[in-house]
DNA sequence: TAGGATAGTGACAGATTCTGTCATAAGTCA
DNA sequence: TGACTTATGACAGAATCTGTCACTATCCTA
C-alpha cells in the first residue's frame, strides 16, 4: 500500500485518469465554443458530444446536468478568489484582504477578458444560467462565512458572517454585471473595487 | 367602447377570465400539495394536471415550466414586500421603512407559518428551485433598486442603489433560511430584523 | 339577439434532457 | 499474466417542453 503511493510518482494519476481529464476538458471547450457562438439553448447535447466523438451518455457521466456544464466553466473563479482570502495575513481587515484577493484572482492565468465577457454575455442571455450560477455562488457563500469567522473568530454559522459572506458574492457579481453592460473600461477590478467601498459604509443607516 | 367598460361593472372581468383565475391556481394548489407530500421531482406534471382535469398541454400555457409553478406559489410574498415599501412616508430612512415594510408584508394574509415552512423546506431540498428562486429574487431587485431610489432622489441603475437592494433580498433570504432551520422561533420577524440590523453597520469596516 | 372575433382547450407528434441497465473494452494492480 | 476495477457505448424509456391544428366557449359589436 505505501509503497504503491509511492510508484505513481510522475504520472501522478494513470493513463485513465489524465484521459478522464482530457476528455472532461474537450467536453467544456467544445461546449463552450458551441455556446458562445449560437447560444445554450440552441446547443444539444448531441451536438457537443459529437465534437468530441463520445456518446450522449458519457456526456451525463461526465456533467450531471447541461447547466453543470456551464457552471464548470466559470466555478474556477470563485475557487481561486477564495484561495487568496484564505492566503491574506491575518492582520489585514476584512476590506483589505477581500480587496488583495480580488486583485490576485483577477491577476490569475483564467481570467481571458475577452471569455468573462462571453460567459457574462451567457448568462445573461439565458435566465435559467444565471439561476443556476447563482445557486452556486449561494453554496460557496458557506465555505466564504467559515473563511470569515477564521479571520474574525466567530462562529461561522453566524447570521453576521453569512450576511459579509452573501454581501461579498452580491457585489462581485452586480459589479461584474454592470461592468459587462458598458464598453469603455476594459478591465473589471475597478468595478469591483467600488462595490467594496460601498461594503465599507453602512448600506441601511439608522 | 366607454360603455363596454361600464357594462362589466360586478364581474370586474369576464366569464372566461375567471375561469382561467381559477384554473390557474387549482393547478398552483393542487401542485403545491403534491409538492408538499412527495417532494418536487417525484410530482410530475401529469399527476397535477390528473388532479385539476385539465391536459398537460394547459398546464404549459398557463406555466412556462414546472419551475415556474413554484415560483408563483411564492412570489406574491415578494410583491406585498415591495408595495409596502413604495407605501411608507418619504420621511423615514430606509432603515425604518424597510423594516416596517417587513412587518406588514408579514402580517398579510398570505403568511401561513405552516406553509412559509413547507415552502422554505422545498426550497432547501430542490437546489434547481432554490436557484430559481434566488434567480426570482435577482429580477425583482431591480425593481427595489427604483424603489429605493425615488426615496433617495438618485438615480436607479446607480451601483450603490443595486447594492442596498440586493443586501435587502439577501437579508431576507439569509433570515429565513436561519429561522426554518431552528424550531424554538414560531415567528420568522425577529430573524429578518436583526438581519436588517446588521445593515446598519458597515459590512466591510475599513 | 345573432354572428364574427378572440381566446382557452385537448390531442397528437416530436425534440431534448436525463436515467437505468448491461455488455464490452480499457486500464490497474498484484 | 490474470483478476479486478472503471470508463464507455448502446439501447430503452421517462419526463419536460414545444409546435400545430381543430374545436369550443366566451366576448364584443352591430
Amino acid at each position: 500500500m505505501s509503497t504503491a503511493s509511492l510508484t505513481m510518482e510522475f504520472p501522478k494519476v494513470g493513463l485513465a485518469a489524465r484521459k478522464k481529464d482530457r476528455t472532461r476538458r474537450q467536453l467544456a471547450e467544445a461546449a463552450a465554443e458551441l455556446f458562445y457562438e449560437k447560444g445554450y439553448t440552441a446547443t444539444t447535447v448531441d451536438e457537443i458530444v459529437a465534437a468530441v466523438d463520445v456518446s450522449p451518455r458519457t456526456f451525463f457521466r461526465y456533467f450531471p446536468t447541461k447547466e453543470d456544464l456551464v457552471v464548470a466553466l466559470g466555478e474556477t473563479s470563485l475557487d481561486q478568489f477564495l484561495d487568496a482570502l484564505r492566503n491574506r495575513p491575518f492582520e489585514e481587515s476584512l476590506q483589505v484582504a477581500v480587496t488583495a484577493a480580488t486583485a490576485e484572482s483577477w491577476a490569475a492565468e483564467w481570467v481571458d477578458t475577452t471569455k468573462v465577457r462571453s460567459f457574462l454575455a451567457l448568462l445573461r442571455e439565458t435566465p435559467a444560467l444565471r439561476a443556476r450560477w447563482l445557486e452556486e455562488a449561494y453554496r460557496k457563500r458557506d465555505l466564504m462565512a467559515e473563511v470569515i469567522a477564521a479571520r474574525t473568530g466567530t462562529c461561522p454559522s453566524d447570521l453576521r458572517n453569512l450576511m459579509i459572506a452573501g454581501a461579498i458574492t452580491l457585489t462581485i457579481n452586480t459589479a461584474l454585471q454592470a461592468w459587462a453592460d458598458q464598453d469603455a473600461e476594459p478591465n473589471a477590478a475597478p468595478f469591483v473595487y467600488r462595490g467594496l467601498e460601498e461594503l465599507a459604509t453602512p448600506l441601511l443607516p439608522d
